[in-house]
DNA sequence: GTCTATAGGATGATAGAC
DNA sequence: GTCTATCATCCTATAGAC
């Protein structure tokens, strides 16, 4: 047989860069650590691709395709259909995508990876359980797990104009707090 | 005068690492930088802190031990005072360490302002807008950011035993939807 | 298409003068 | 405490043989 019927090397090189990108990150990932993955040297990765950020760039692609997709889904809607459909269409790419956009967010990882901080999950794991209002089943955990973390990342770029302590407060408690 | 009033090398350290840190994420920033940021050289910040990951140790700190003392505070308490105390400290603390929070997501920074990605932003502001379901006002983008992030940053850990897709769009319809 | 070899530069960290 | 000079290692990317 003249070619392996699965996996190209072009194949074999984006498979193993998504595992290895998610686990260490972009940064924190060569392309020596790709080659040795693969089985091949770095001037193999190149031939293939022109650039390390090419590789990343192809395995972004896909999800960065749907989210056009549904983008265009939704525009132009009521604004309480497009809601829905976002809601939905927004959860459906992230589960797909799982590992695509884990690697945008090593850095979390990395810390609760490190030894010297490796109390951090158990702190976290705590207030989830707080937050969860003392709901043990998995979904609650669930949710509080998605408010901390969506608390969390408005940090990365700030919004004017509103009260942001308040608004934070509101929107946890919807999503938490159960109904009277 | 012996010495500046304010700001010891070692304290000018600190904080050019933690602007550099956040904008640039911790990998993505060098002991030449951080040293051309304050300017001095690399030999001297090694001279205050043993390792680059030191640095990093004691800008975090602070935001972990207010973190402990959360967690200390909520532990013990009936389930639903502690919810809210929760909600409320955890807001707070996040709040109060914007810049130490944003550096644990920096790859997203990174993202966003690679020219490649250059539309990322725009597409998850018009799929923000649909999920505040037409409400035009600040708060509602605010609240459709947390449930985009909060629910992209699940894929970090995944959880067993639960219908994922089901919990993450009952999460945001609480959050997001208004209530009839 | 894949390799070895290497260019050319940045990195974290150290040694030792001042 | 701060510096210059340097080490040893890593990096992305290229050149050229096969």
């Amino acid at each position: 047989m003249r070619a392996m019927a699965r996996g190209s090397t072009r194949e074999e090189i984006l498979s193993a860069a998504a595992g290895l990108f998610a686990a260490d990150g972009y940064k924190g990932t060569s392309l020596q650590d790709i080659a040795a993955a693969v089985g091949c040297s770095k001037a193999t990765l190149l031939y293939h691709f022109a650039t390390k950020e090419m590789i990343l760039a192809t395995l972004l692609a896909p999800p960065v395709r749907d989210l056009v997709t549904l983008t265009e889904q939704v525009a132009g809607r009521p604004a309480a259909e497009a809601q829905q459909q976002a809601i939905e269409g927004f959860v459906d790419l992230v589960l797909n995508y799982r590992r695509e956009i884990a690697l945008i967010f090593h850095d979390l990882a990395f810390l609760f990876n490190e030894s010297s901080f490796a109390d951090l999950r158990d702190l976290t794991d705590v207030l989830g359980a707080a937050l969860a209002g003392g709901a043990k089943d998995p979904a609650a955990l669930v949710k509080a797990r998605v408010m901390m973390a969506g608390i969390a990342l408005i940090t990365v770029d700030p919004v004017e104009g509103v009260d942001v302590r308040a608004v934070l407060i509101d929107v946890a408690r919807r999503a938490l707090v159960q109904r009277a």
